[in-house]
DNA sequence: CAGAATCCGCCGAGATACTG
DNA sequence: CAGTATCTCGGCGGATTCTG
């Protein structure tokens, strides 16, 4: 598929699938704790945001790997841990991420 | 500021507030359609974008204008006419948006 | 033409309690 | 340790009707 198919709409519905996968209160909060290639067992996050419920932390978790952003590696032992990182797509993201947030700052200048 | 002095948590803060600007089931798809500096009535809007609502595209419009991504000029005449465009700080969102977009194209590589 | 006002259904997200 | 299971509430977004 050529670039310059892109109709406004089909680009703007390209932006919004990945937009969809980015929304959620606490995503990009865990995605920035995971960047680097950091890895987090999920205790470790818990800490690392306070202010989220296991609830919340656990759905979102389960989606950003069901997306494809993040992976989950389970150690099967008692006590039960499981470790998250970024896929390599995950990682990918960075630049993105980057530019949206040089936009943000341009606001104030 | 220094760039480097961001955490993970303030950083994910200020791409989410970025994000959150443009959350919004259709504020996407009329940023697409005043891309490249074009200039389009509300009644543009309505035609290019069959699917929505007249409440919803006066609100993400009111959204996009309070945030100061869109630019809105009236002309004081009757029938009204409105015509809604890009500040500049709304032009300078390209990028990202094209980042994001490359982003989302890399899952099927 | 360019909207404002109203009513309504759905779901994202918080709080709390429980479990292998 | 690493989660599930419920209950609940607020707000987004759709449909419809009305107006300067």
């Amino acid at each position: 598929m050529v670039k310059n198919a892109y109709t406004p709409v089909t680009a703007a519905v390209g932006v919004e699938n990945a937009l969809r996968l980015l929304e959620g209160r606490w995503k990009l909060v865990i995605l920035f704790h995971l960047f680097g290639g950091r890895v987090r067992r999920y205790s470790d996050l818990e800490k690392l945001i306070p202010e989220i419920s296991q609830k919340m932390l656990a759905q979102q978790l389960r989606q950003l790997e069901g997306d494809g952003i993040v992976l989950r590696k389970v150690y099967p032992q008692v006590p039960p841990k499981v470790e998250y990182r970024l896929s390599e797509w995950g990682q990918a993201l960075c630049p993105a991420l980057d530019a949206l947030l040089t936009w943000a700052e341009l606001r104030d200048s």
